[in-house]
DNA sequence: TGTAATGTTTACCAATCGGTCAAATTATCG
DNA sequence: CGATAATTTGACCGATTGGTAAACATTACA
């Protein structure tokens, strides 16, 4: 037999490892910057310095190595809200979820921009996976913060919203990166933007979820 | 003479306006979803109804649309920052700010998603828009929003992070769309997740961005 | 109306696209 | 070692890409 396909071999060699590994690196590097459509196998093949034969050989379409990437990077893309704590104290909870998806955007920027690409076409290859296993995490965290504005801990809001805007304002520093470049420029550079977006968005989410007092009468 | 380009002419004829809008439009629907590289001129061509050799006598390249597209967009993108009044009232500008922007991420998407294509890919064709003009009016309102914070109107803040945060909360309900929808699901659909959004990012900007009363001793 | 400028289309081009094939090379293991 | 399986590649395929040439159709206007 001359083709075993890697795909259907039942023990995945060292070879095998390295080599999607590899492949999957260099995916990384072009999908997330070209999108799907905008991404040729060719592009890939030569960031991974690779033949495009050889590429095929280990994922027999452009749709198959889009696929395996997005779902290796989906599951630790969601690490940080699966670590959102109902028994933890909700400010430090909020605190710490923000701290580590800026991080994200900050060390995985090209993850961040891959489903941003994909999200922006519609998402035709996971929205399977947006409403399924992404809708019901999300719901079930957005309990645990619903029974927070319940309890009094936090100001009462819309959990899914608050979702929303912490994963929007964290990813945008990944996403749009050359905007936030461009508008801050080299007074703003360096490390410091990265504790200075940190400082600013604690503040924000922290002070604006702060119970209200009661206005009392006068 | 035969080929007096249509961008050659000194006067535009009223062939040349509504061909030119009519493309322009069919070029924001494609682009919009699949960014420069993934977008074709025959996607374009069949969105607008005409032939390929037709949008090319009114666009020399897919470039020359794309450009054209990013400039006519641009200028009323960035219209509600524009409005941002320094003589007004921070709360009262900062709310309807935050209205405006969303409203458009409400009424027009594909506009909202066609930067995001291009700040995901880098800026290719826009850079220098971002560190001249953008840059300019975001400095500018930046130092609006820093004389509030010095007159203690607000509280103390970074200026580029605020216009950056509400940047990203109101787009990501347009470029997000499909994950938003996912998520929310079919109980929280329709007209009235709009202003849910508003509700809550209104509540998170304002009571976010109040001054904080200084802790007495004790 | 005539005619010159403007607008439109069919046919086509070279380059690139995703993907195949068979031959060549390398790793594995008795 | 030998042989069998796993890996790699150059050559190639039909389809699609951005763009052109030139013939054809329509409009504007004297």
């Amino acid at each position: 037999m001359t083709i075993p396909r890697a795909a259907k071999t039942q023990r995945r060699t060292r070879i095998q490892e390295e080599k999607e590994e590899q492949i999957l690196e260099a995916a990384l590097d072009v999908f997330s910057v070209s999108g799907f459509r905008g991404s040729t196998i060719d592009q890939i093949a030569e960031v991974a310095g690779m033949s495009k034969p050889n590429l095929l050989y280990y994922f027999r379409t452009k749709e198959a190595m889009h696929r395996a990437l997005i779902d290796r990077v989906l599951f630790t893309w969601l690490e940080p809200l699966r670590a959102f704590d109902a028994d933890g104290n909700p400010e430090s909870e909020i605190r710490s979820y923000i701290r580590r998806k800026l991080e994200m955007a900050r060390d995985f920027p090209r993850e961040s921009r891959l489903f941003a690409n994909e999200m922006l076409q519609g998402a035709p290859h996971v929205e399977d996976e947006l409403k399924g296993p992404l809708k019901q995490l999300v719901d079930e965290k957005a309990e645990v913060i619903r029974s927070w504005t319940k309890a009094g801990k936090i100001a009462k809001c819309d959990p899914y919203h608050l979702i929303f805007s912490i994963w929007s304002t964290t990813q945008h520093y990944a996403d749009f990166d050359v905007q936030v470049r461009a508008v801050l420029g080299q007074e703003h550079a360096g490390a410091g933007r990265f504790e200075d977006a940190a400082r600013f968005l604690e503040q924000l989410f922290i002070d604006g979820l702060k119970v209200k007092p009661v206005p009392s009468a006068s």
